[in-house]
DNA sequence: GTTCTCACG
DNA sequence: ACGTACGTGAGAACA
């Protein structure tokens, strides 16, 4: 007999929601209800198997019952905020499930869950419902079942008719009965005054139901005959009020409610915008569907070079393991197969011009290859690429995801093949028939996935952006990688001592100050020490405990000495750790360190370091910017020459806003945090201070962040409405730049999304968000991604032209390293003016915009004399 | 694996 | 009344 799973959407919600503690997102999303009814959704699906399935939620209006008794539900509490902002995400994620919910104006959740039950019983079905609320009980009968929380989220108790009765005396219709005279506190039902469960079971039991025991008041006697004669009235409203409806008139066609598979796709995205990893790892782990495994024919390369004169377009997929190209899969049309990599030499035959890759995520091949002395010049597609253009914001591009988003396809599983951290096997216990038949299904749908991409790529307008911009930029992001940055590894030998030396004295002091040891980088024991030893006061709170960062620690300091030693401490451990000893373990026999640069990672279009992050090697504090020191020219008597763009950003924003005032100070070369201090204070330029001059940088730095006057009064540490004041003069002075943020915010709330100058895509669903942190959120996303993304494809063409160039002239020096608004060149010493120069004019002619393009160069030994 | 802190533009 | 400045990556501690 099929089941028909029916559940108390509401009654669920809250039981999550106080069986959890405060669960929040990164957004400040709370996100408890959601996870615990996830669980359980989960779990019951899991467990019960139905074939049926529905969610009924209450619909917010008054029921028939607030008709009947006002006070009806009238001590309850109104939902509380943190989980009224759930509510209609949980209807997506049940959504996504593919349950459909039900709501109805005018009942409760019990009413349509009592209507659907009967209808269901009436079809045949089994019915179980599931809920946190015992007055569903009554609904039990032959063939319906209920199901009640018990405690927590995972904990339930099952009944039928025979539990009820050994569990509450009496049989599930009488449940009403007995709810009638007791009342019901949660409820505000009030029943008959001090009749409770005992007494009411007592009742029950001997006459049947209410109308009996009305009917037989003369059997009673005492107090309990008094009551009840004397609130007749209450006994038959409280049993009305009690009694779930069962007849709401609805039409329910069954087949709407059999169960489907979930969209995973969907949920995945819920999920991780939720941030709930261990569901979504369940999720995945799940999919490993009863996959058939193909078999697909194994050929050699010089199939491979047959193939080739045929055709100029190959899809290729490699696998990449042990530092090395193992294996690869090819497909066009007609044929798809499988080589095994023996010699890195075979790959020659794809360096062709005339001839095309489709591939996905391609860079890692040809940083290998190159690694091997092998440079292919061939054309290539890349469909990881396309997707991030079409959507920068996904958690990542993996095949697997991507196929399935936009083919609806599905490959294996390549952890599963592949295995993962401790059980990650080597390529020769490597499953091989699973492994072929990974490689080839994926090269088998490339082409189809690519024409995909750049029909919508298309539709977008990117075309110049991908093939002019984000395709060539590959080679260019894999010489740089190859290349990689000299380090000196005495530098930071001596920095290093100089280093231990300095946090030997501070340990010594921090531990005479405390009289104990303890680990300094520990927050736990740092805050011990802090707030209960020396019982400073706690300024601000993290999620787990009080915060000591570096905010707070500058607020400590006048009250203890200690307190700029440990700040010393921590500034000395950051570089140590992360800058000392964090790179010599990956210098490489040439002493220099390679970073891995992600294309498709960053939602404003630029581009990121990894492993070593060289983005963010110390530069604003003079003693970690020594550390630039170490980073030297791999020429013998080499430069380092930077080149970096003097006020990118906000002369973006005036580009964009076309702004009179910003366009004018950019155009007479202005100090335009002076300027724009002069505007916002209202005063002549000569008599703007020092103090002026930098609050007026903070509202620039503001402007293009997307300005709150909350953000810039805890930036600045001055008050709201002074902050707020400032952003008024500010935008009352440039009315080009209101204009154009009011512009840009009204386009994202309208269309979705934001672009740059040339069209990059955002979309900024948070824009529509009924809550005010997520709205904002996205309004301040929607005002900065045009200007940061703009940037980012700015210096992207000059890092393309550059590379370019420098080949083109067969220099010598190269292009090897970008920091958002700067390019590195590693400098031969006969090439220095000719480098200087050719940075200089690519980057400052690299697009016209409405104000000019200023780069300063920079020139030295190493990249600290480099500014 | 998550949290805190801090480095950069 | 609400409560965050935008975009990244990495190391250490802790659970």
């Amino acid at each position: 007999m099929s089941k028909f799973l029916i559940i108390d959407g509401n009654s669920l919600m809250y039981r999550a929601y106080f069986a959890l503690p405060d669960l929040m997102n990164s957004e400040g999303l709370h996100t408890n209800a959601i996870y615990g009814f996830s669980m359980m959704l989960i779990k019951l699906l899991d467990e019960e198997k139905p074939d049926y399935i529905a969610v009924a939620f209450d619909k917010k209006a008054p029921t028939f019952r607030h008709k009947e008794y006002s006070a009806y539900k009238g001590t309850r509490q109104s939902m509380p905020e943190e989980l009224i902002e759930q509510v209609d995400i949980l209807k997506d994620v049940i959504n996504a499930f593919n349950i459909k919910t039900i709501e109805i104006e005018g009942f409760e959740a019990d009413d349509i869950i009592g209507t659907v039950s009967k209808i269901a019983s009436e079809n045949g079905l089994k019915v179980l419902i599931v809920t946190g609320d015992r007055d569903a009980l009554q609904l039990v009968s032959d063939g319906v079942k209920v199901k009640i929380c018990k405690k927590g989220i995972t904990q339930m108790e099952e009944y039928d008719e025979k539990a009820v009765i050994e569990r509450y005396e009496v049989t599930p219709r009488q449940f009403i009965d007995l709810k009638g005279l007791m009342g019901d506190k949660s409820d505000n039902i009030p029943g008959v005054p001090n009749i409770g469960e005992k007494t009411a079971i007592k009742l029950i039991k001997e006459f049947g139901s209410i109308e009996n025991v009305l009917m037989n008041t003369d059997k009673l006697k005492g107090k309990i005959r008094e009551n009840i004669e004397n609130n007749t009235e209450m006994a038959v409203l409280s049993k009305k009020l009690a009694t779930i409806e069962r007849n709401v008139p609805i039409e329910i066609d069954l087949s709407e409610y059999q169960m489907k598979d979930y969209d995973r796709e969907k949920l995945i995205d819920l999920f991780e915008k939720l941030e709930f990893t261990s569901l979504i790892n369940d999720l995945k782990k799940d999919a490993d569907d009863i996959r058939e495994v193909k078999e697909w024919p194994v050929r050699d390369f010089k199939y491979v070079r047959e193939l080739l004169k045929r055709e100029d377009t190959v899809s290729f997929y490699p696998l990449i393991l042990e530092g090395e190209v193992k294996a690869v899969s090819f497909a066009t049309d007609d044929e798809i197969f499988f080589v095994e990599v023996d010699d890195y030499e075979e790959f020659k035959l794809l360096d062709n011009e005339k001839f095309a890759l489709i591939c996905h995520d391609i860079k890692d091949f040809f940083v290998n290859l190159s690694y091997h002395g092998i440079e292919l010049k061939c054309k290539f597609y890349d469909t990881a690429i396309m997707t991030y253009l079409l959507n920068p914001s996904e958690s990542n591009y993996d095949i697997g995801r991507v196929l399935k988003k936009y083919l609806k396809e599905d490959i294996p599983n390549i952890e599963d093949i592949l295995g993962k951290g401790k059980s990650k096997k080597s390529y020769d216990d490597i499953d091989k028939k699973l492994l072929i038949d990974y490689l080839c299904a994926t090269a088998s749908k490339l082409s189809k996935l690519k024409d995909k991409l750049m029909s919508f790529i298309k539709e977008m307008e990117m075309e110049e952006l991908l093939n002019n911009v984000e395709l060539p930029l590959v080679e260019v992001l894999k010489s740089m990688e190859v290349y990689g940055f000299t380090l000196d590894k005495d530098v930071l030998k001596d920095l290093s001592k100089e280093i231990d030396e300095k946090t030997d004295k501070i340990i010594k002091d921090i531990y005479d100050a405390a009289g104990y040891e303890f680990n300094i980088n520990s927050t736990k024991q740092l805050s011990e020490f802090l707030f209960d030893k020396l019982n400073l006061p706690a300024i601000k709170k993290t999620k787990t405990g009080y915060s000591t960062d570096m905010e707070v620690l500058v607020e400590l300091m006048p009250y203890n000495e200690i307190v700029g030693e440990i700040i010393e401490y921590r500034q000395l451990m950051k570089l140590k750790s992360t800058y000392i000893d964090g790179f010599i373990p990956i210098m490489d026999k040439d002493d220099k360190v390679h970073s891995t640069f992600k294309q498709i990672v960053a939602a404003t279009g630029r581009i990121s370091s990894t492993e070593p992050n060289l983005q963010n090697i110390p530069a604003r504090d003079e003693f970690g910017r020594r550390i630039r020191k170490a980073f030297i020219s791999s020429f013998q008597g080499g430069y380092i020459v930077s080149a970096d763009y003097s006020q990118i950003e906000l002369r973006v924003l005036a580009h964009l806003s076309e702004d009179e005032k910003l366009i004018e100070s950019f155009l007479n070369n202005e100090d335009i945090h002076l300027r724009t201090a002069s505007e916002v204070f209202k005063i002549a330029p000569e008599k703007v201070t020092g103090e002026m001059r930098r609050r007026a940088k903070a509202v620039n730095f503001g402007i293009v962040y997307g300005i709150s006057d909350y953000g810039l009064s805890r930036d600045l540490k001055i008050s709201r409405k002074e902050a707020k004041e400032y952003i008024d003069n500010y935008f009352d002075r440039y009315k080009g730049v209101k204009n154009y943020i009011d512009s840009v915010v009204k386009f994202a709330r309208e269309n979705g999304y934001v672009t740059t100058i040339l069209n990059r895509r955002r979309y900024i669903p948070e824009i529509n968000s009924k809550n005010y942190n997520q709205r904002s959120f996205g309004e301040r996303m929607a005002m900065n991604t045009p200007i940061q993304g703009s940037a980012a494809d700015i210096i992207k063409m000059s890092m393309v032209k550059v590379y370019n160039e420098l080949k083109a002239r067969s220099l010598k020096s190269k292009l090897i390293l970008q920091i958002h608004d700067e390019l590195i060149v590693d400098t031969s010493p006969d090439e220095v003016e000719i480098v200087k120069d050719l940075l200089k004019t690519i980057m400052e002619n690299v697009i016209k915009l409405r104000v000019p393009l200023v780069v300063d160069i920079g020139c030295g030994k190493n990249w600290y004399d480099a500014k």
